[in-house]
DNA sequence: GTCACCATTACGCAGCGTGAATGTTC
DNA sequence: GGAACATTCACGCTGCGTAATGGTGA
């Protein structure tokens, strides 16, 4: 079969298998399988994820401990699709799932305020660029 | 006049006094006086450029060295801007400059990419929001 | 002179990793 | 037997928190 081994992983995502390790202790990742002698074996499916999770933290600037918080959300709502409840735990459910729409809500929006920042330290940066290209055509010395 | 103390711009900013201390040590902003009596005096401006200091690095993700980096980025610029030259220098001028604009260049760069991920994290998001709502209007329970 | 605020110095810790040592698997 | 795997312990950097100790100033 297809596995994939710390090192495959480790190539793929630039990540040092120190780190990939670590991710794990902290319940970020896991691979999907151990084979007989105790090692590691992900899919890719698993490689998918983990680029994903890297995604998040350089792009998102999300620490780990966020991200576990994003990843506990998501196995929620995975739960919440494949669970077939009985009417006395329908109540709960409604009110566990309006929270998590909050709080999906409050990250969606967070998003939004990042990116507008992020869109006018850009000009910022442009603007810099400007002067320095004519600087460059133009130079100061009269 | 209006002077602003430590206090001040810690309870605008929400940096704590030893957060504004340290990011003096390290360089990132400086009071614009001190007193006789050596305590910091800082201005509107300088509230200002800690206030953009502290977007940069919660938006941006950015680490106190990074901005650091984009701090002498841009003060080599306003040199540049105010310096006057002679032939000799030129030529040494201009390497400098293509290099701070290419240094620009791959900042901007990155920028796109951030918020390019960044959009798509969003749609992830929304995604699940959407699954939320339907399982709140629609709960799961054949 | 008092009281709230300021300063510096210095120790320490949590988060995020990086080796190094030592042993196991294939 | 050698390369790649495992675990564990311990160190290092960053970004502050937290005194301790003393000066400033309305």
């Amino acid at each position: 079969l297809g596995w994939l081994k710390i090192e495959d992983i480790a190539r793929e995502t630039g990540l040092t298998k120190r780190t990939i390790r670590y991710y794990e202790e902290m319940g970020l990742i896991k691979p999907s399988e151990r084979s007989e002698g105790n090692i590691r074996l992900y899919t890719d499916e698993d490689m998918l994820q983990i680029k994903r999770m890297i995604d998040a933290r350089e792009v998102l600037g999300f620490s780990l401990q966020e991200l576990l918080q994003f990843l506990k959300l998501k196995e929620s709502i995975e739960q919440h699709n494949t669970t077939f409840l009985n009417q006395s735990d329908q109540h709960l459910r409604q009110l566990e799932l309006s929270e998590i729409a909050q709080a999906l809500q409050e990250q969606v929006t967070m998003l939004e305020n990042k990116m507008k920042k992020m869109s006018s330290f850009k000009a910022e940066l442009e603007d810099l660029l400007e002067q320095v290209n004519h600087l460059q055509k133009d130079p100061h010395n009269d």
